[in-house]
DNA sequence: AATGAATGAGACTTCATTCAT
DNA sequence: TATGAATGAAGTCTCATTCAT
């Protein structure tokens, strides 16, 4: 009830107490889901009593809702870092697919937990602005790319959308097969990519 | 727990009734989620009793499993139909892209459940198989087309992949944002599909 | 948080079953407190699961809150069976105050559940109502003995105040030290209410 | 469990900081109830850390007995000295109620609060001593009364204790409807108690 | 086939209290 | 004296499932 606020000082045991238990319940989230993960596993599971929980966050909801805004808070930094001072849009939507696959390849648990936060209605809500962003941004350099005559001219959405469930799909096979984020084919689906949208 | 005969004969009232139950449960798990939805919650809505229930279905797993096996079962249909008797792999790749899209967009809750079931290892196990069949069989067409000189040579498995996460991304974006299933650019992804495996 | 339906068709078992529970939280919630008393306690002491309790009541706050409804409504219905067709006035006051006596000395448990509601802001406000309606009907019987000139004018609010004080006060000290409800000094509180307001 | 030895010296300091506690928690049980307060509530009310509030209480039973050991002596001095070198009995019980009156209104949390009290058997057996002695004593200057002729003979102990159900309810009425506390209807609650006395 | 009452494990959460700092 | 992190028992409530009728 009495709801923990959001910009409450931690000392810098309480910030580590508080990433155990992220970086635990994302591991236990991803693994068995997030319902049939519960709170009592997550503090059995580091060694701590149930409070602890309950003084870092202020329901299993909220946690998951945390682990979702720092998820998403991170993938864009790390795409828009690889984007940045890139003049030629082609090259922009290159490097944020690298950067896309790579960033979901180093966090296959997050990414679970994402596609598991789209089927529940409590929590899609969240994610809806998010997408609608983050398509918005690809749809503007392919729009860029149009207007320079680098690619045909096209739905830039739908096409921002494909490059969105591409480079999605290739993260979640190779992270249901393979383990190790230096073999993802980045090459192929760039060249999938790019022609693809070449028209 | 006695476990319900998967091949049990149902009279033609038993058959309407359980397709009413799966029917209205797969309208609210879509829509609330799997587990925020309750078996007291789908009976109530259809006005019976918990028994009616589990005459039909031995837990609420097995309602879930039924679903996806109907729903996985159907949409491989639906695409072989498309591409029965056609020649052409390029030709085959179009129709069952557009026979995917069609069928997503008429079955939006059921991609959603389908969506949520993979974010349980319960479920996921179930659906690996399926989908390594489901890429596999692109993956064929597109060894065909290489084999024919129709495309370049690259890693089949990857692009089909690929275009797996088009067709479900812009199915995704499409349920959330139009009811309308005939608006799906289906044209638009083709065409991005078709120029994107080309090389 | 799905809330029981008010107008809920109970099987005659039912209606027991919820008489049965009432009952014994009420002689729980008397002699211990309200939030003592947990629900678990109530059902192992009729020894039934948890779960009845809540196919019965939405919550042990609604449990409460049906027990307040029920009792003030009966007590309610006893006081106006106690005066209806009574044409003096003075008499309407002294059937009431005995019909008060009566029902409070067999009802002290109830009694005692209304004395705590009062001390909590959640359900202090479904009291205040029944109170300013109980002090009013009083004062209209006051008005009345005051304009046939049977006592002297004053402040019936006040008046009406004082006779509820003393009923309940003179209950509330019987309950604690006799447990006869026959022996309850009905006449003597009679006589110092009408002598009192006779001015 | 340390219990805190009752007449610890505290530091004048000390002596603000118990004070400072003590007011806050009467103002919050008597708003929302006892156990619907939360320690946390009451040291963050007032800005400090939990070990406060158990440097100066043994546990939130401890701070209730001394909150009603405190008002309950309160009373009681302000009736005495109400009544002190007054030699007729009727007056004294007069000036007796007036002062009752007078204290509650000024301590309509703290009344509250007894009343709660009143309704758990951890509490009320605290109480009861107390409600004897205060009818005892009342119920003293009624029996002088009656000796000297002033009233009829009765039965002292229930007019003592219809006085005290007069006053109490005359303050509980006025402090849930009217903050003033010079407003209290003294005189007519007098008149009423010296008549209904009287026989 | 169907009802709806009953079960009870287990979920989430609260909170009085303790304790290292 | 004081803080705030930690404890963990205990509380309320949910819900898949069973079963007498």
């Amino acid at each position: 009830m009495m709801s923990i606020a959001p910009d409450r000082k931690l000392t810098s045991r309480g910030q580590e107490r508080r990433d155990e238990l992220v970086r635990y319940a994302v591991t236990r989230f991803a693994e068995r889901g997030y319902h049939p993960t519960s709170v009592a596993e997550i503090v059995d599971g580091i060694g701590v009593g149930k409070g602890v929980f309950y003084w870092y966050f202020s329901s299993k909801e909220d946690l998951l809702r945390e682990i979702l805004r720092e998820g998403l808070l991170r993938i864009r930094r790390h795409q828009q870092a690889a984007i940045r001072n890139e003049p030629n849009p082609l090259r922009r939507i290159e490097n944020g697919v690298r950067a896309s696959l790579e960033w979901l390849s180093d966090n296959t648990e997050v990414m679970r937990l994402v596609d598991f936060a789209w089927t529940e209605d409590t929590f899609a809500s969240d994610l809806r602005r998010g997408r609608a962003i983050s398509i918005e941004d690809t749809a503007k350099h392919l729009r860029d790319a149009m207007d320079q005559g680098l690619i045909a001219p096209g739905d830039a959405v739908t096409m921002a959308t494909a490059i969105r469930g591409i480079t999605e799909e290739v993260s979640r096979l190779h992270a249901d097969t393979d383990a190790d984020p230096s073999t993802i084919p980045a090459d192929d689906v760039v060249r999938m990519v790019l022609t693809g949208i070449a028209g």
